[in-house]
DNA sequence: ATTATATTTCTATACATTTAGAAATATAAA
DNA sequence: TTTATATTTCTAAATGTATAGAAATATAAT
């Protein structure tokens, strides 16, 4: 296996973070469309709270598949598409 | 978004299935070498239950990422390497 | 300063998952 | 037919996750 042991963890959070349906929603919405803010993100998925969104968001930028780029009140949201390639390119399509 | 409902279903699955620690081994170990069955794998993990193991199988094989061939008493599996391609390329390395 | 908006953290609850022992099933071997 | 091996299903306990309301934080606008 050439995979070492940090990279299998890494792999697993990624994995878990788009194993869930709103997240992997999130993911595709953001590599549709860059630079997102949270509440445009809400906006385009059916009610979810502003603080369940928080916490989606936070997994999958922790797992390092979202990018995020804050301007004043705003955190807007991009995936890294590096990550994506390596780990999901099924999100590139 | 070019993904259609059962696609995204179909994904959430797979990543659900490889976002977990001993499902993600078990998968890199059946893409470096094909048709082992339950025990094999079982030998090649720490201290897995029996019953475990095949819960994990299980899985892997519902969403699939896995596929089976049965002779006798003995179960062998697979990676699907289409499935793999599709979805997480990363296993095929 | 006050108000409004965006987002997060805290807290609690409901729900899902992981785990393994024990019992069950299935096939093969003696 | 009895015994051994492989795997699954059942059951229960422990742990983890998703969810949202309320309170908190932070910035911007009035």
């Amino acid at each position: 296996m050439g995979e070492d042991n940090a990279d299998i963890q890494q792999a697993v959070k990624v994995y878990k973070a788009l194993g869930e349906p709103t997240r992997l929603k999130i993911a595709l919405l953001l590599t549709e469309e860059r630079n997102l803010c949270c509440s445009d993100i809400g906006s385009k998925l059916e009610s979810v709270a502003g603080s369940t969104l928080s916490h989606h968001l936070k997994q999958l930028t922790e797992c390092g598949l979202l990018t995020l780029r804050k301007d004043g009140t705003y955190i807007y949201y991009s995936v890294n598409r590096d990550m994506a390639q390596k780990y999901a390119p099924y999100l590139l399509v």
